[in-house]
DNA sequence: ATGTGACTTCGAGTCCGTA
DNA sequence: ATACGGACTCGAAGTCACA
């Protein structure tokens, strides 16, 4: 298999671009992708597979970011 | 089983917010869902569950949606 | 034209590790 | 601290028939 069970096919735009801002705002606040996690109430591998866009998220985590972070969900695109 | 499958085990706040918001430029443009899911490739009746908020949409799909309404994702939050 | 129940598939999301 | 792998669960995706 070529593809990794937990990889997204093809990448998508949207998730590339919405990782970097994830990260990069993250960065901005020196904060570790475990101590995001905890904030945002996630797995601590999954901030960092959202960041490579490795996974589709969902509204909910989305959301779930954005507050942890004190952002508004706009924000982030 | 009193919780349908299909069914967010509670609706999520912000999965409301946006499925209200959906329908309300959905309608404010004359659309049918059945219109709007195939401008967005998607199925007809998700559209419907996307607004009534039962389903907890992916990223990809938000930017579907967004895109069918030639709108910047943001301007769905 | 829309809502809903039932259904299958596969990917979102977690957890354990290793380097 | 982060990346990444394997393995797992359960819920999102996607479809259909019918009200």
């Amino acid at each position: 298999m070529n593809i990794k069970n937990n990889e997204l096919r093809t990448k998508s735009r949207i998730s590339i671009k919405f990782g970097e801002k994830v990260r990069e705002i993250r960065l901005s606040r020196n904060l570790s992708q475990e101590k995001l996690a905890h904030m945002a109430d996630v797995h601590r591998t999954y901030i960092g597979m959202v960041e490579r866009a490795e996974k589709n998220i969902t509204l909910v985590n989305i959301e779930k970011i954005a507050n942890a972070l004190n952002l508004e969900i706009k924000e982030l695109f």
